[in-house]
DNA sequence: AAACGAGGTCACTAGGTCAC
DNA sequence: GTGACCTAGTGACCTCGTTT
């Protein structure tokens, strides 16, 4: 054990004073992490590198990659404790914004399994692409299943999970993630199919014995849900928090789905108590609406899961990433 | 606790605020020392004496004095900051003309160890030397070493160290700054060995057992290094900063190397900086240029300690200066 | 009762402003 | 140019509720 280990995983200057947020850091850092959250006063800063104690952004980046999380724990109904829901949006904001970083600029070495992405509590390692690095649609499923995995390994609820629990979670909510951030990104784009950011397709145009119309709805269902509901970013991230706390997922203990429980009633609270402050009096129906989403992801899911069953009784077999492997 | 002791180090007028710019001072002058950085605006003054208050000159003369030190916080790299950059290069100027005044004119009452002069933050205390102050190569080496020692103490770097941490930084730190300003001076000079300012040889002619060829790599190796690449006052001022800022030296603590490693990008940072602005397209290897000299002022120092070994084994026992005992 | 982590408080200092 | 005053970011320290 060296001194090594108890040195702030944020600033490397200052002794670390115990988990905060979830990481291994200083109480100045926590400090840090708390008031950036809470005042949102971080600039953009122009080189991107290594300026801790130089520049706040970069900081606050660091915080961000090694997984600092905010939850909040007062009752959101309450109008006074709005900071807190803001807070919750803009760390989840930020969550957001690095896996898109990652999505399109990294890769990852290796082909781990959920269970061993689970283990550790430590964010994944991922590296700069080359400008060259070839993609297909493989690649694309891959580097957005892991950038899924990796934004969800950061919630609160994740890291309160034994390791079983946690991997269970992951394992059947990453893809979901995976589809909802495409379909998300469509909607971005003003676009009714999912594609990946190059272009590349989500699944192949032909598969033998399918209807194009159930290819279609593959590729268009969800995007066209999201589009017409219009649904903002915001409401996207507290989405992706209440939908992937899900307590009814098989394998999981019977503290496991308290612990879900208990998180999903405070994001679906932060949910409503947005849709209220934003929509006013329509407030309660966004907030039905936006939930129904979920049906059509799983809807989606389910199509997925079928064509993927199709082409791997009669196709040649694939060399299927292990994070792919669902028994 | 006297009332004295909460009055202004610089005017002794007002009553003190805090520290600033690492000295316990009033909120006057902490302004007028950030001003006189900024705006360089500071004549020299005709009587060198007691006129604080009347004369701006001997007004910062007292701030560089008291150890005030200036470090660049923003992100040097924009050229927006380059105020920033000119204001360390203003303050350290001063700090190294104030150095180079006492190396001339002063001595220093008694024999202090590295462990002393580290524990306390205030500056060395010299007195000025009598005209008939006989001077010989002990003695020349002695104000030199203390000299670096005060000059490097007042960096920002040194006084955001704990005592044990200080100790180690200066004392493995200061004889290399020695040896450094001991090659700016003679390249000062046009001469390409080192000496004393009165011509002193900085090591005995012969040593018995020991070719020329290895002493006079210690006279002229770093000399001649400085005097090809014609290092300018400010390169010398910002790799002073860089060089005395290693986090690697041996036991330091973990939490002194994050500073130092922080305070040392800063600086590196600065210099590049400097160079770009200074030498445009060919900034980058200007730049290395000058890092490069770190190696030659170690391995001075290297045949340095082989020769000081040489001589303490075989000659009789000297009377070393206790800053010198390095182990 | 001891350890832990969230959150609050406060003293401190860099830097800016403005009347003089 | 000066200095009293203000502001914002910081980090050490404290409190309190929870867990073991």
């Amino acid at each position: 054990m060296s001194s090594e280990e108890s040195m702030c995983s944020i600033c490397n200057v200052r002794e670390s004073s115990g988990f905060s947020y979830g990481v291994l850091c200083c109480g100045a850092c926590k400090m840090f992490f708390r008031r950036a959250l809470f005042v949102k006063n971080i600039d953009t800063c122009r080189q991107k590198g290594e300026c801790i104690k130089k520049c706040r952004y970069c900081r606050f980046q660091k915080c961000i990659q090694a997984g600092m999380s905010y939850t909040p724990t007062e009752n959101l109904l309450e109008l006074k404790n709005n900071d807190s829901l803001s807070a919750f949006i803009f760390n989840l904001a930020h969550q957001d914004e690095l896996r898109k970083y990652q999505l399109m600029n990294c890769r990852y070495d290796g082909d781990p399994t959920v269970a061993e992405i689970a283990e550790h509590n430590t964010p994944l390692n991922f590296t700069k692409k080359p400008d060259d690095f070839p993609m297909n649609l493989g690649e694309w499923i891959f580097i957005t299943g892991l950038t899924s995995l990796n934004y969800l390994k950061k919630f609160n609820h994740v890291n309160m999970l034994n390791a079983s629990d946690r991997h269970f979670l992951l394992k059947y909510s990453f893809f979901d993630m995976s589809i909802f951030t495409d379909s998300m990104r469509a909607c971005e784009k003003g676009e009714g199919v999912i594609t990946f950011p190059d272009g590349t397709e989500v699944i192949r145009a032909e598969v033998p014995g399918l209807e194009q119309k159930f290819l279609n709805g593959i590729r268009c269902r969800l995007a066209a849900r999201v589009n017409e509901l219009k649904v903002t970013k915001e409401e996207f991230l507290l989405l992706s928090a209440v939908f992937f706390c899900n307590p009814g997922l098989p394998g999981i203990s019977e503290s496991g789905r308290g612990i879900l429980s208990t998180y999903q009633k405070i994001y679906t609270s932060a949910l409503l108590q947005y849709c209220l402050l934003t929509y006013q009096q329509t407030g309660p129906t966004r907030f039905t609406d936006l939930l129904s989403v979920l049906q059509v992801v799983t809807k989606t899911r389910q199509d997925i899961s079928y064509l993927f069953i199709l082409n791997s009784i009669r196709g040649p077999p694939s060399a299927l990433k292990k994070i792919f492997i669902f028994r």
